[in-house]
RNA sequence: GUGUCCGUAGCUCAGCUGGAUAGAGCAACGGCCUUCUAAGCCGUGGGUCGGGGGUUCGAAUCCCUUCGGGCACGCCA
């Protein structure tokens, strides 16, 4: 479907047209003068100088030429150029009872379909997650539902942090406990145990320890390092106890990122690309790319036009190692050949903006992607706390995750028991997570990615004003209507939307009208904020109507019908947003 | 030091491809529940858009400069 506001920008072009001026002038945008108008355009201040003509004069002849228009109720020129627009009733609603019956409320199916391979997590494996993983699951989640509803493919992987020194730690405490464990003895040549000699938290607690041991013991490191080395080139005892930590954490991982509603399609990580790696280095040499620098093997990726210093970027340490960027590449290449990507978007944290420049220059210099494959680096700001400064626990460390969830659905829980007093412990324990959640994701997604922010735990349970639960109460009103309705016999199908009768029934219409621009525009400028901007104005829109008009007692069906109708409209689009932020809602609250 | 991002109400943030009186939420104060969920609605107060200069009929928005802050700048990820 055709846009509302290009719609409406077509007939002020065929107005700008008539009255003999260039018809891009005839831009139309939403109103900042409400009080005024709906919508304005700018086009004749714009025009006045190209035309030599004062403004007014340029506005008054369009708006002349717009009289009988089947778009304007009134279009009226004001000093000292402006063109104030108001939108015919029926105009409105023939847009929106459109939009009800078509496919995703009107929104195009993008002119190319593509594999957009999203890369969001970044979990390392044995670690718990902390809140430092939060925006990035909770932006990727969305950004991957926008780009979908968008019409694209898009493939998520978490791209797990599982084959660095972090496991020759692991390996290397594990055998300071327990020397006796079949994995250690050489020998060996039978079968290893299914099950792991240790569980998720004896993990979680193994790992910082034997970071802190290395830290103060060279030897241990040392054993550290080697265990790491074995462990690449293949020792089966390790392989095998590798393959216990991967299970043991990704089962926890899985856990704990499906109580965000994060799901991965590809559980990959760097181990995967590793043996992609030394024919990656090969090529780049061969390529003439790769050269030796202070001991290391290195890609150049000045480029003339920088402002700045670009360091060459490292693909090989001193020692023969590989590192982050030399995956990284391997990813690449695997992605492209074996998942077909067009895109590729990482989500990190914005200090990777540097690597990620180095790691895109050298893919498109060795020729590792198409030349119009596209890569994007989306870093995302700080997770600060009140203080301004990274968040932090009371105490002072790093947040689990889990426990801030599970801080947040406690609070929840309090507050719908607080205000229902019929609820079941049962539902009332579902309620709280799924507002919870909301809250919690609301939070971040609603402000811009790139910036850092402040969290503030306070703030996102407290629900009032622009928060996630104020979306949800929103929707779960409408519910309450149509539930109310529905046991009254009345009939959801069939309904015809009629003019609307006043002004927050206009303004409702024309919010929703606005659904497929910002969807297409949120998936083009990968941006979550905006969808959260439009739900909030959408729900204001809402409840303003809904004080302005008592639906259930209406004697009229025709008009009771309409309503109805607009309501479902509301709660689907409402529904769908919420949908690609990532969250749902409730039935009751 | 170089680069980069940011600085908007007491607090948290929108707005930034230039347009009319700079918007929300929280906090403060005042109204609205016999009637579809008051987690709501209506209203009041609160701003030299960090400072200065420039471009323009018009600047929070573009350019320059200055101050303040975050971050990044070769073998971590």
């Amino acid at each position: 479907m055709e846009k509302f506001l290009d719609l409406i920008s077509g007939e002020m072009k065929k107005g700008f047209s008539l009255a003999g001026y260039e018809e891009e002038l005839g831009k139309v945008t939403v109103s900042n003068r409400p009080d005024l108008c709906e919508y304005q355009c700018n086009g004749a201040m714009a025009g006045a100088k190209k035309y030599h003509k004062a403004p007014i004069a340029i506005a008054q002849e369009v708006a002349a030429q717009l009289e009988d228009s089947a778009v304007f109720a009134e279009v009226s020129a004001v000093a000292p150029g402006f063109l104030n627009l108001k939108i015919k009733d029926s105009f409105v609603r023939d847009y929106v009872a459109q939009m009800a019956e078509a496919e995703k409320f009107g929104l195009n199916p993008p002119e190319r379909e593509k594999t957009i391979v999203l890369d969001y997590g970044g979990p390392n494996v044995a670690k718990p997650l902390h809140v430092g993983h939060l925006r990035s699951a909770v932006i990727g989640e969305s950004i991957k539902r926008i780009c979908r509803y968008n019409g694209h493919r898009v493939i998520g992987d978490v791209h797990l942090g599982d084959w660095g020194l972090q496991m020759g730690l692991i390996i290397t405490e594990l055998r300071e406990r327990q020397p006796e464990l079949v994995y250690f003895d050489e020998a060996y040549e039978g079968e290893y145990p299914a099950e792991a000699p240790f569980t998720v938290s004896e993990l979680e607690e193994i790992y910082p320890a034997a970071s802190g041991k290395s830290k103060a013991d060279p030897d241990y490191k040392e054993a550290a390092l080697q265990a790491t080395l074995e462990l690449q080139r293949g020792r089966r005892g390790y392989r095998a106890l590798w393959r216990h930590i991967m299970d043991v954490s990704v089962a926890d991982l899985k856990k704990n990122y499906a109580s965000l509603d994060v799901e991965f399609d590809l559980w990959k990580g760097e181990s995967d690309v590793s043996p992609l790696i030394p024919g990656l280095v090969e090529r780049l040499k061969e390529q003439g790319l790769a050269h030796e620098s202070e001991g290391a093997l290195v890609v150049d990726v000045k480029e003339e036009t920088d402002t700045k210093e670009i360091p060459p970027c490292i693909i090989l340490k001193s020692d023969g190692a590989a590192l982050y960027a030399t995956t990284d590449l391997a990813t690449i290449q695997d992605r492209v050949e074996n998942l077909h990507a067009d895109e590729l978007i990482y989500l990190t944290d914005k200090r990777q903006e540097m690597h990620f420049l180095q790691v895109f220059r050298v893919a498109r210099k060795a020729g590792i992607v198409k030349p119009e494959t596209q890569m994007r680096h989306i870093g995302f700001g700080t997770m600060n706390g009140k203080d301004g400064k990274p968040f932090k626990t009371r105490e002072g460390g790093v947040m689990r995750l889990e426990y801030l969830v599970r801080d947040i659905e406690e609070e929840m829980y309090r507050k719908v028991v607080e205000s229902r007093q019929d609820i079941s412990e049962e539902e009332a324990r579902k309620t709280a997570k799924i507002i919870g959640l909301s809250a919690l994701k609301y939070g971040d997604l609603s402000n811009q990615a790139s910036k850092d922010y402040i969290f503030d735990i306070d703030r996102f349970t407290s629900f009032e004003g622009d928060t996630g639960p104020y979306i949800l109460y929103t929707i779960v009103r409408i519910k309450s209507i149509l539930n109310r309705y529905r046991e009254m016999g009345g009939e959801l199908s069939g309904l015809a939307f009629l003019d609307p009768e006043n002004a927050p029934q206009k303004e409702l219409m024309m919010q929703l009208a606005g659904f497929n621009a910002m969807m297409e525009n949120a998936g083009q400028e990968t941006a979550p904020h905006k969808v959260c901007a439009y739900i909030y104005d959408l729900a204001n829109a809402f409840n303003k109507f809904y004080h302005e008009t008592k639906i259930i007692s209406e004697e009229d069906p025709g008009r009771k019908g309409s309503w109805i109708a607009l309501l479902i409209l509301t709660r689907d689009v409402l529904e769908t947003c919420i949908g690609v932020l990532g969250f749902s809602a409730p039935d009751r609250m």
